[in-house]
RNA sequence: GGGCCUAUAGCUCAGUCGGCUAGAGCGCGUCCCUGAUAAGGACGAGGUCAGUAGUUCAAUUCUACUUAGGCCCA
């Protein structure tokens, strides 16, 4: 590479405090005009592929903040590949379907049912739907764009596409080819006023409150045992018309007590909701009750014809409420439901959709569930098996739209068999990558437990399920657009150029395979997550282009929200990748938690600590989100607020303040540096703090290629910042002066070019976490001034560690000399003698012989630090007399200690006052607004003291305040400041005329 | 009820293979600096590493149990 002149007379001037997000939005402008990102793509093109695979986000909502969080990782990963120089996909998803967007729009339109849905008309709610969509997604790739993410945002993939549809239904063929799909019965939440099923998820997250119901105990009577009853509790009255059988726990004591001449049964450790006087006559397990015959309570309902009413066991019964026996309907409950699948007992479902009771439960026809509870009471009373009616309160499940009590309800659902499936599937979730670890656990455990997959839903927004389930028992699955239009009986025409969505779609029927008759497709639409989980088939072209799909499947990287998504998106794209290819969709995923408010409250936008994504933008800028969500242990819930951005803010700023420190003195000196790289400093005369610097930017380098490479960035934020404190704390201030002093030689040659190495390559290094602030830095360090330089900090090469410029020695040598030096400031902190009085001894105690040399070698730096002359050592217990003084408060088992000598000489006072005085001067320097390169007039009247101590220091303090002239106060005029004080007592006037520094 | 995770300073969190005086930031206190200045720095106080038992020469670290919290399943 030809080498570039630098010129530094081009580096603009910093600004002492930025604006963060001013900065971001100039930024943003800056890579729209100069195209950066596809300059980016170009420059990769051809390269090795890094594969990232974005699950998709609901375009449902503007973005909230914990979004950012999950992008965040997503960018790093690909900038920093793209550093690499991989080439990329960058795909962002949007996902389209489902119910989440449905009721939104219906309470756009103020729905409130699907009877209003029909009503308004299908296809025009669909296309209410897509418009949200389509809104949404607009939103939320504006806000991410904000957060700095780089995407190929125009090719966005949408989960409601065709191309998505289709590959979904070339799925579900297959799994039909395999005898997977079938059609079964579930029992869902389902809200009798809206019609419709509430999917688990709507009710775990709002959708329980505290009721009060009337709770019943009832006697059903043993059959062939006179006065006897199995005493049976429930609080849903309406539930015990479809009563089939009444569990009780195996292994848990019962009695059965003796009471106003019947006898009943009930679990032990409930004997006390018995009233009256009784008798327990024995105690015996649950299990002797297993089989035991009762009479139902509405065993003369035609619904009930045939049903034998039997006890059968259940683990899940307790002994802390109700009788500990209890009541099953399957055709009403979700566990009844599973049990009765178990025992192979029927179940019976009483309601219609809109929460009336059906044909066949006699005087209950025809009335609403909600109005059902008193009519049941009064017949079970007429019939003499109601033991007690008590309140109730528990926490029962509402529907989070119109509060209506939920009720459950058994419905036909299309279901894919796991049964085959199952294990499949973990051996594939055992090839992957789980970040962090536990993640496979957690699959595994809900694989190990999952049921079958119920894949409908009875709404109208989401995938058309390509099922045709003809009344002649034989049902099809159609498994692709032009399967559909080679096998359409009818309505091809009328469905032709729609997406493949209701209402159109079911234009179209087949003919059955078995018996010919036409055929409608079922109206149910899909689960939501066989969109999400087609996506590593369906955006990779599986079926258009298997070449393309071939060379960017699997993905090499995956990150989303852990909870909740081992039985959604990582269940669902493994079981469809399963059932495809039985390959991993994916090789790596990082998983992480959940974000909360600062106190660590979730965010809801009820309690109103919601964060939105754009005002923590604006307020505290995209960099700092991003910051602090990199430094995040992904395992931990986040606890996000504005405190932790400040925090942020300040390390920043420590960085901006060393860049404003080389650009302010680099425009003064110009000096002869080159472009930033390891060879720029051979030949150079470093210094061992230069050496050092450089040894802990390649350490800084190294760890982050590891770290990174291995997707754990977290540490790399800690490594960073410490890195700038180094740099700022130690290397900046320990060499101010070779910046400072006039001329150009060697050494300050060598102090810069180490200088701008550093910050040079810190901004490649921060660039995928701040890709901002690295930029801003970079335009001015780099590109303003070298012609031939990348035009964007992220089309540059990520820094690669230099192995001869570690020089681990040099980094403990320097620690140890740190260490010793703040020992030495505790001590004299305890003497209480300021830094600026110089002390003429000190005593090391306990320290090796190597460790004496290095603080030999390391004088200058200590009688700098410490403005000690002169260090001795002793051994370890050695007694000092009373002028020496150490830290107090150490631990005695200290392996060194660090004394100080605090008796003065009338020298060592005079070097005091001396460089108390040239304190003094600079402040009025500053008051009086001199510019840091002005010479000065110095104009004093002291005391005899103090005059000698100036007489002594004469040559010193004039170097020191720029002074090219000093005399009596009285032979001053025309001065800019004047000023009486005190210094250690002693009494001085002095005053200063500037002289203006040309050049 | 089962599985997984977590518990370290007032707060938020590091702590590698079991090892020596358990760290950082914020906050707090004392002071310094005033040419990084709506900043910066030094020094300091603050810990029964949730509890109990075990393994070990040695446990914040490994094991078991308990308690509390979180997530998931039922």
């Amino acid at each position: 590479m030809k080498e570039s002149k630098l010129n530094l007379n081009n580096l603009k001037p910093v600004v002492a405090m930025p604006d963060f997000p001013a900065i971001e939005r100039k930024i943003l402008e800056f890579w729209v005009e100069k195209d950066s990102f596809n300059k980016l793509r170009t420059k990769n093109k051809g390269n090795q592929k890094f594969s990232f695979l974005d699950g998709p986000i609901t375009a449902n909502n503007p973005m909230g903040v914990h979004h950012a969080w999950g992008r965040t990782y997503k960018d790093l990963f690909q900038r920093y590949k793209a550093m690499l120089g991989y080439d990329q996909r960058y795909q962002n998803g949007f996902d389209c379907q489902g119910l989440w967007v449905e009721v939104e729009v219906e309470k756009e339109l103020g729905f409130n049912s699907k009877k209003d849905i029909e009503k308004y008309g299908i296809d025009k709610f669909v296309e209410k739907c897509k418009e949200r969509v389509n809104k949404y997604s607009q939103i939320q790739t504006k806000q991410s764009i904000r957060l700095g993410q780089w995407m190929d945002w125009d090719n966005s993939y949408y989960t409601m596409s065709d191309e998505n549809n289709y590959t979904i239904w070339y799925f579900l063929k297959k799994c039909y080819e395999h005898d997977w799909i079938y059609k079964g019965h579930d029992v869902m939440p389902w809200c009798p006023r809206c019609g419709t099923a509430l999917s688990e998820h709507e009710i775990v997250t709002e959708g329980y409150k505290e009721l009060t119901h009337p709770a019943i105990y009832l006697k059903f009577p043993i059959k062939n045992r006179e006065h006897e009853y199995l005493l049976v509790w429930t609080t849903t009255p309406w539930t015990l018309s479809s009563n089939v059988a009444c569990a009780v726990h195996p292994e848990l004591f019962y009695n059965k007590v003796r009471s106003n001449g019947d006898i009943y049964y009930l679990i032990k450790s409930r004997t006390e909701i018995l009233h009256g006087k009784y008798e327990i006559l024995s105690e015996f397990e649950g299990k002797e009750l297993l089989g035991v015959e009762y009479s139902g309570p509405y065993d003369e309902l035609p619904a009930q014809k045939g049903v034998v009413h039997k006890v059968i066991p259940w683990e899940e019964v307790t002994g802390t409420d109700g009788t500990g026996i209890v009541h099953i309907a399957p055709g009403c409950g979700k566990e009844d439901f599973m049990l009765g699948k178990e025992f192979n007992l029927p179940a019976i479902a009483p309601l219609t959709e809109d929460g009336n009771f059906i044909e066949g439960f006699g005087f209950l026809t025809g009335i609403n569930v909600h109005d059902s509870a008193k009519p049941v009471f009064e017949d079970l009373t007429k019939k003499g098996m109601v033991y007690k009616i008590e309140n109730y309160t528990h926490r029962y499940p509402v529907c989070w739209r119109c509060d209506s009590e939920v009720i459950f309800r058994l419905v036909d659902e299309w279901f894919i068999k796991m049964d085959e499936l199952r294990f499949q599937i973990m051996e594939v979730a055992k090839q992957v990558n789980w970040i962090p670890e536990f993640g496979l656990q957690r699959e595994l455990d809900w694989l190990e437990n999952m049921q079958d997959w119920c894949i409908s839903k009875k709404r109208y927004w989401g995938l058309a399920l390509p099922i045709y389930n003809c009344s002649c028992g034989k049902f099809d699955v159609i498994g692709g657009k032009e399967e559909l239009k080679s096998r359409a009986a009818s309505g091809w025409d009328k469905f032709d150029g729609h997406t493949p969505h209701r209402p159109w779609i079911d234009d179209v029927k087949i003919k059955c395979s078995a018996c010919g008759k036409e055929v409608s497709r079922i109206l149910d639409v899909g689960n939501p997550w066989l969109d999400a989980g087609i996506v590593p088939y369906s955006t990779m072209n599986y079926i258009s282009n298997r070449k393309y799909w071939e060379e960017w499947f699997p993905a090499d990287f995956i990150t989303e929200c852990f909870p909740g998504q081992f039985r959604n998106w990582f269940y669902a794209i493994l079981t469809m990748s399963t059932v495809l290819e039985n390959r991993i969709p994916f090789k790596t995923l990082l998983g992480y938690a959940l974000m909360k408010d600062e106190h660590g409250e979730d965010m809801h936008k009820s309690s109103g600590n919601v964060i939105w994504f754009e005002e923590a933008a604006e307020k505290m800028g995209a960099d700092i989100m991003r910051w602090i969500f990199t430094s995040h242990n992904p395992q931990e819930n986040l606890n996000f607020g504005y405190a932790a951005g400040h925090e942020t803010k300040r390390k920043m700023l420590t960085l901006w303040n060393v860049y404003s420190f080389f650009v302010t003195y680099a425009k003064i000196d110009l000096p002869q540096i080159k472009p930033s790289s390891p060879d720029a400093l051979k030949g150079l005369a470093l210094t061992r703090l230069d050496a050092w610097i450089l040894s802990k930017l390649q350490e800084l380098t190294q760890s982050i290629r590891e770290r990174w490479d291995a997707y754990d960035p977290a540490p790399t934020v800690k490594h960073i910042s410490d890195f700038i404190e180094d740099l700022s704390g130690w290397y900046v201030r320990r060499n101010r002066r070779r910046f400072w002093k006039p001329g150009a030689d060697e050494d300050k040659l060598a102090a810069y070019q180490t200088l701008y190495e550093c910050l040079v390559t810190l901004t490649k290094l921060i660039a995928p976490i701040m890709p901002f602030f690295a930029e801003e830095l970079y335009q001015n360090l780099v590109v303003a001034i070298d012609p031939n330089a990348a035009e964007s900090v992220h089309l540059t090469s990520f820094p690669e560690a230099q192995a001869n410029l570690r020089n681990q020695t040099l980094e403990a040598e320097t620690e140890l000399v740190r260490e010793l030096i703040s020992l030495g400031l505790a001590a004299r902190k305890s003497a209480e003698i300021k830094v600026r009085q110089p002390l003429a001894n000190s005593v090391v105690l306990g320290l090796s012989e190597e460790q004496q040399k290095i603080v030999e070698k390391y004088n200058s730096i200590f009688s700098e630090e410490l403005n000690i002359r002169n260090i001795t050592f002793a051994e370890k217990n050695k007694v000092l007399g009373d002028n020496f003084v150490k830290s107090k408060d150490e631990a005695g088992t200290d392996q060194y200690q660090f004394f100080i000598d605090t008796s003065l000489t009338k020298e060592l006072e005079n070097e005091g006052l001396a460089r108390e005085l040239v304190h003094k001067i600079q402040n009025l320097r500053k008051t009086a607004g001199f510019d840091v390169v002005d010479r000065i007039e110095f104009y004093c009247e002291a005391s005899d003291k103090l005059s000698e101590a100036i007489n002594s220091y004469n040559t010193y303090i004039t170097q020191e305040v720029l002074a090219v002239k000093m005399d009596k106060l009285s032979s001053a005029k025309e001065v800019d400041i004047k000023k009486a004080m005190t210094i250690n007592g002693e009494p001085v006037t002095i005053s200063l005329k500037r002289i203006k520094h040309q050049g």
